[in-house]
DNA sequence: TCTGGGGTCCTAGGACCC
DNA sequence: TCTGGGGTCCTAGGACCC
């Protein structure tokens, strides 16, 4: 049986959403319809275009891109900053109304949404309730939406990307040969700045071509991912719409620091406040680690990472600090740090292991819970440890910008 | 005034075991 | 003399997504 699709994607969702709120707020100009961009803070060195209004990207802007470059190209430019809480908002409010035309919806990014309506059309058909979603979310929520319709989750959201904003596309399987294969190899999913090049010197230019190579012949050439790429070139996906995200298989926190560091100390004070991000949110999932992974980049955007398994699986902001430490000491080669990062792997959920009596140390247990209370009823930053407070600038208002 | 931060998944190579 | 082969686990790095 054919099942029945949709994905729907919110349009420059950023950009859209501050407008939103802005004219709500007694704005008078509606920034969508200016040259503007959501970004970054240039002086915390985190000035990237997250999102552009049309305009702006009729001067060539493009999403990524630090902001200084944005400027040069368009001097009429207006940056407007984030603001996670009210994307968060306007996310939620996008889920509910989704969430009135089936239970069988995956929430796949603050901005994305893929519903299966298989067994939910109660004799409507799939195309009309992709325009009176399309429709409502303007009137309602006074944001625009592109849907996707197919018949799987790869197809609708490539159709979803076709002309824009507040469009609605179908992309059947006998639609691929016209809508699908004349595009760029770059447009399909999962092929991103890496790949291109290389499929360009196999000759490879659209979509259709990926599609029409021997599939043997990619498989040698790039193993799993290739089955991927010309299984997502023919149209094929059999990946179900996932109800509910199981638990996260990592949680991390990292940030760009204003100024390249160069002191062991510094680090230290700043893995501390990573720490306890990453262990406060590993408490508020009920989840606890097995693996700690520190990750440093050099000012010349040199990544890298070591990573330490734990005696005992822990969500202790003490322990994995601890374990932190000692692999900054290992790895840091006395050299510019420009990123700092920690994260926390191969999680488990607390009250489904066994925890031994020795693993078990009730007290600092207690000493973490107490904190969290008081985080979650005032705010994050209610409350820091004492070497934390100078570093509090730069990590400062982060936990909010966690995108679901 | 140049380049975020949150993730997931895959791979290659080394250690170790039988 | 000439140094297997399969399997698992771990690590570091890199690809991709929004």
């Amino acid at each position: 049986m054919e099942r029945q699709i949709l994905h729907v994607d919110v349009n420059n969702a950023f950009l859209s959403w501050t407008a939103v709120y802005m004219l709500k707020n007694g704005y008078h100009t509606d920034i969508r319809k200016i040259p503007s961009i959501i970004g970054g803070d240039e002086e915390r060195r985190s000035g990237i275009v997250l999102a552009k209004s049309p305009i702006a990207k009729k001067f060539g802007i493009v999403t990524g891109e630090p902001i200084y470059f944005a400027r040069k190209k368009c001097n009429k430019l207006e940056v407007f900053p984030v603001n996670f809480e009210v994307f968060n908002k306007y996310s939620n409010d996008l889920f509910k109304l989704l969430s009135e035309y089936t239970d069988k919806i995956e929430r796949f990014s603050i901005d994305e949404c893929f519903l299966d309506l298989t067994h939910y059309l109660r004799g409507r058909k799939l195309i009309d309730v992709a325009y009176e979603i399309n429709k409502r979310v303007e009137k309602e929520l006074k944001f625009t939406v592109n849907v996707g319709v197919s018949s799987n989750k790869l197809l609708a959201k490539m159709a979803s990307d076709f002309e824009k904003p507040n469009k609605v596309h179908t992309l059947y399987e006998y639609e691929i040969e016209d809508k699908m294969w004349p595009l760029p190899v770059s447009e399909l999913f999962m092929i991103g700045r890496k790949t291109v090049p290389k499929l360009y010197n196999l000759g490879i230019k659209t979509i259709g071509d990926l599609a029409k190579l021997d599939k043997d012949f990619l498989i040698k050439r790039f193993g799993k991912f290739g089955i991927m790429m010309w299984n997502y070139a023919n149209g094929i996906d059999d990946s179900e719409v996932e109800e509910r995200k199981e638990d996260p298989k990592s949680i991390g926190n990292s940030v760009t620091l204003p100024k390249d560091v160069n002191s062991i100390e510094e680090l230290e004070k700043i893995v501390l406040a990573l720490c306890e991000q990453v262990s406060f949110r590993l408490r508020k999932h009920n989840l606890i680690a097995n693996t700690v992974n520190v990750q440093l980049r050099t000012k010349d955007f040199k990544d890298y990472s070591h990573q330490k398994q734990l005696k005992f699986s822990t969500s202790s902001t003490k322990e994995i600090l601890e374990t932190a430490k000692e692999i900054l000491k290992e790895m840091y080669k006395n050299e510019p740090i420009r990123l700092v990062g920690v994260r926390a792997d191969n999680l488990e959920d607390k009250n489904e292991v066994q925890l031994s009596i020795f693993k078990n140390d009730e007290k600092q247990d207690k000493i973490d819970s107490v904190l969290d209370n008081i985080k979650t009823k005032y705010g994050y930053n209610s409350i820091t440890r004492a070497g934390k407070l100078d570093v509090e600038n730069i990590v400062k208002g982060k936990e909010k910008k966690n995108q679901l």
